[in-house]
DNA sequence: CACTAATTCCAGTAATTATTGAAAAGTATG
DNA sequence: CATACTTTTCAATAATTACTGGAATTAGTG
């Protein structure tokens, strides 16, 4: 690995974390590579300075793709493909997110409505049930306020973060809060 | 394995999405068993319902509690230690979130930090650090955001996620969103 | 449509992680 | 403090996942 110290302190890094998150080693270290470089790179380019085989990173980067996580990029005079990330933040986190939701909640909530649907054969599966009511109700609750917050500008998103749990108390004055009706099926314009 | 048939679609499903979520397919099952059980359940009856080795559910259950994310009980005339799950689904979420945090994010922050403190050696090392330094702010942001809702009452963070995005068109009839001063060092009583 | 450059696939190998059985270490109780 | 029971540790094995080199495929170019 031929990398500045700084720049190859964070790879690594992301590289171990890889593991951590769902992803494997290969793929952090493409992904930190990426994201700290100016231009787009190249397979090959990625190759010399990773030291991984050409297919490892050509796998590494197919599942980047996976995950919307990389930009394509065709220079002129050149018929390489270049890999580049989104240049804002914000923008790979939202995809982040959305991605991680897909695979890691979206599929038991499917499961849990499946579940809910059948009736229960005795009384210790009558008492599962209720668990998982009660849990699809929370994921529900959560993914409906993430489904929410998601559609907001970004500066808006960033003032209500700032804002954090001070939030309370300016509706507080209000005397809305509890008051409020609940969400479902009422429609708000985008 | 012997369980009424929604019970194992559940444990089943949790083994699964065990590896999605960074614990193995034996702690995912353990994990939703005693989540589903009416009554804490000790070691052998595990071993009993889902079949894995004696010693593979010691491991599952060492590392559960190494999340928080069981309850140890004794119960009177019997040696044998019994574990359940919080009863309260928040709880768990909660822990959820904080081990998640722990593991996930934190040490990526400590890194970040670290390596921010140290100069660039040159121009590629500068523009590799500014991206880190963005980096940096929006975990702060997210996290800080994080500990600040984390320490609301229950009732009062459901009512904040319930209002979901249109806690925005609340605030902004006050006009005050904008107006208000970043948290960074200002105090609120817990 | 042949030629070349680039990418992907794939079968084999390496590395890692999960699981087990048996042995060791704890622990309550008479 | 010996006994019986329970839990944990650990080294061996199994299963899974990561990685590689070369072959096959795809895609640009004259």
């Amino acid at each position: 690995m031929d990398l500045p110290p700084l720049t190859r302190d964070f790879v690594l890094h992301f590289g171990e974390m890889g593991s951590r998150w769902g992803i494997n080693r290969t793929v952090g270290q493409i992904y930190a590579l990426l994201f700290l470089s100016p231009t787009p790179l190249n397979a090959d380019e990625i190759v010399e300075r990773l030291g991984f085989s050409r297919s490892n990173v050509s796998l590494g980067l197919k599942e980047l793709q996976s995950w919307n996580l990389v930009r394509l990029k065709h220079l002129p005079d050149d018929r390489r493909e270049h890999f580049s990330t989104p240049e804002d933040l914000w923008e790979i986190v939202r995809t982040l997110a959305e991605e991680r939701k897909k695979r890691e909640i979206d599929p038991t909530l499917t499961m849990l409505r499946q579940i809910l649907m059948q009736p229960p054969s005795n009384e210790a599966e009558r008492f599962a049930q209720e668990r998982m009511r009660e849990t699809r109700d929370l994921i529900e609750l959560l993914t409906g306020w993430y489904d929410d917050v998601k559609r907001l500008e970004q500066d808006r998103l960033v003032s209500l973060l700032t804002l954090g749990a001070r939030v309370q108390k300016a509706l507080e004055i209000k005397d809305r809060i509890v008051a409020f009706p609940r969400r479902k099926a009422k429609k708000e314009g985008d």
